[in-house]
DNA sequence: CCAATCAGAATTGTCGACAATAGAAACGGC
DNA sequence: GCCGTTTCTATTGTCGACAATTCTGATTGG
């Protein structure tokens, strides 16, 4: 079969002959991206025709993207005035967080009940190991992994609602959380909330996991506020460095 | 007033001289609506040009409200084969009904502890008089009286995140709901429930509300099948009505 | 009779164009 | 000099068109 009509790629990444990638699923994962790691300020006024050149797509691909995200709640949108990037406030974090505690208590009560003990102890095994190794890993991947534990508990909940949920939250939260991550880096802080949460979930002991839990979740509204002031300097210090 | 004349329109409200509503907003609104009460069959391809017809618009703004429902878990999407209408099953009705539970139940205790006496009077004011008024409203008007009972909640606990993704997850249940409403005006069960919740929170009785509020809420299996079975006859039979 | 294959039809994905609206700048009256 | 108005520009809202893909169903070989 003869290969179609290529429409002006210049630059960018593109252009290594296949294409498996479809542009739409592309655009909005990368959009999302930009959107969780705050490269649009807050409060920002985004600009589609911009947006859409700098992606090398035209502007329908785009709007659906920003569509689906005003949902998420990683954007905003008002009518004739499109869209914006979303604010960024002490608030907010605290209010996701009380949700975030309580869904992740159900979560790891559910797990206790429902799990396997081969599934619990994958759980401590590669947790230990993720510790064992952290000093390796950058800021960014220890934030994933931080992530991936509270997915993987929400996983054996058996709830993928509950799981979905959670997931939300995460890409909300996804910027405040790197920082706090970095922030434990620099004072040593070593992670043994999880462990001991991991090991209650193995003990079958609910009340005790949830508590943990609880407890390792629950942000005082003063390590909000210093995380996010933080984050709104990184904000406004890191953009244009690429 | 003269009202000039209005050409051809056949069906729907057309066209130009008074249009204050947006389409974007409007075809989302109504799209939205009949994805609630499965308008679409569960599973069923969703055809986007004949969809722009039926509401007289292109399928630009059509894609774009379907791309928005699809994070709201009322539409699904499978890259170039579309947009289909979410399933109707039983497990997801109860994961739902299990985190509804337990967010519903975070918001009486933030409601008991932030709202003011005459806030929560008037929430018991409100039902009181919804009550006696209960004979005359329609089904789906007490359907959404119900709903705005939690709402109301909600919107008392201060939490404003807590309370979207309450709505979030009443849009979903909606229609089984609605059912439950039926079934329970057949049986002539009152709804007592709600003044006792309300009660109890004038009260401030914490712990009383919010076991109250999960018993309200949870749901066996076993009702859970019989409702989506009903629920499954009315879609099927219902259809094509219009 | 069934399975695989292959055209034709239907549907989705993406684009560029134009109209409608909002935002910015220039203007003028006071 | 300042505020409201007007004009011009930038941006969004919606559309129709075309390419790419999937679906349908008829055909053929086993």
């Amino acid at each position: 079969m003869l290969r179609p009509t290529r429409h002006s790629n210049q630059d960018d990444d593109a252009a290594l002959a296949s294409k498996p990638i479809k542009t739409g699923p592309r655009v909005y994962e990368e959009i999302r991206r930009m959107a969780m790691d705050y490269r649009f300020k807050p409060n920002e006024r985004i600009n589609e025709v911009a947006l859409a050149a700098r992606l090398n797509v035209s502007r329908s691909p785009i709007r659906e993207a920003l569509q689906r995200l005003v949902t998420e709640e990683l954007i905003t949108f008002q009518t004739n005035r499109g869209f914006f990037c979303r604010g960024f406030d002490v608030d907010e974090v605290v209010n996701l967080s009380d949700v975030r505690a309580v869904l992740e208590e159900r979560s790891v009560r559910l797990a206790i009940q429902r799990a396997t003990n081969e599934e619990l102890a994958a759980l401590v095994d590669w947790w230990t190991l993720t510790m064992a190794r952290a000093d390796s890993f950058s800021s960014a991947e220890l934030t994933a992994r931080d992530e991936e534990f509270h997915i993987r508990i929400a996983r054996l909940s058996g709830n993928p609602e509950l799981a979905r949920m959670l997931e939300g939250i995460n890409t909300r939260i996804h910027f405040v959380r790197k920082i706090e991550v970095e922030k434990h880096r620099r004072l040593s802080t070593t992670y043994t909330e999880h462990s001991e949460i991991a090991r209650a979930m193995v003990a079958r002991d609910a009340d005790t996991a949830a508590r943990l839990m609880h407890d390792h979740i629950d942000i005082s509204v003063a390590d909000a506020m210093s995380t996010v002031r933080e984050g709104l300097a990184r904000i406004y210090v890191d953009v244009d460095q690429i």
